[in-house]
DNA sequence: CCGGTCGCTACAGAAATTGTAGTAACGGAG
DNA sequence: CTCCGTTACTACAATTTCTGTAGCGACCGG
């Protein structure tokens, strides 16, 4: 009984990334990590979720090694979460382009 | 009265962007979309999820201008949404080196 | 011992999603 | 015309997920 990925019968790795990274505050998690580490209430307070969720989505993303806790730190991108973020970077311009077209 | 992002107080155009793509299936439908227009059921097949929230995801990508609807071949992405979808094929390939990492 | 912060959890109510069924419009075959 | 298949899409109850609030246990400085 192999542990199913939601959303995905495959089990390919895109649609792995896709199905975590298409859950409700996860990219905005990633996105406010971008810069410098954040404490739990801080992340919590700055994206305005519940605490439960909150810590469902730094579960799932610990898991999935792309956030890591560091005691003295706090919350912060691994090599790898920060890799990701690389890749997601130029959506920030993208963005300001695509909010004038609609 | 302004119309609230979800998530969002600012209504800044990465934050509404990160909503939007941050939703069940929203970035799934776009990937399913990066080849060739689907029609409804087909999209819905593809998926495995249910019409409800396959058209309801569809409306709010055709709303923001990212997906839209051609009588005769389905449902497609825009210019801007493949402009979108460049910003995103780097994760294919990104995806498959943290399968194995993880 | 007290008061603050830390990550995190419990739990009831609200909201989103699912799964199934079905609608209305169109087109082609008989 | 009727029948059949296809299209996009909707209704609705059951289920799952998320929210909002409260609070726990551990730690630390005064």
């Amino acid at each position: 009984m192999v542990k199913r990925v939601r959303g995905s019968t495959t089990g390919r790795p895109i649609m792995r990334l896709l199905d975590l990274l298409g859950r409700r505050w996860t990219l905005r998690i990633v996105w406010e990590l971008r810069e410098e580490p954040r404490r739990f209430r801080e992340l919590q307070d700055a994206i305005g979720a519940s605490p439960t969720i909150v810590n469902s989505r730094l579960a799932e993303l610990r898991e999935a090694k792309l956030v890591e806790l560091d005691a003295d730190a706090g919350y912060r991108l691994t090599a790898l979460g920060r890799e990701l973020l690389r890749l997601f970077l130029p959506l920030h311009l993208w963005s300001e382009k695509w909010a004038k077209a609609i």
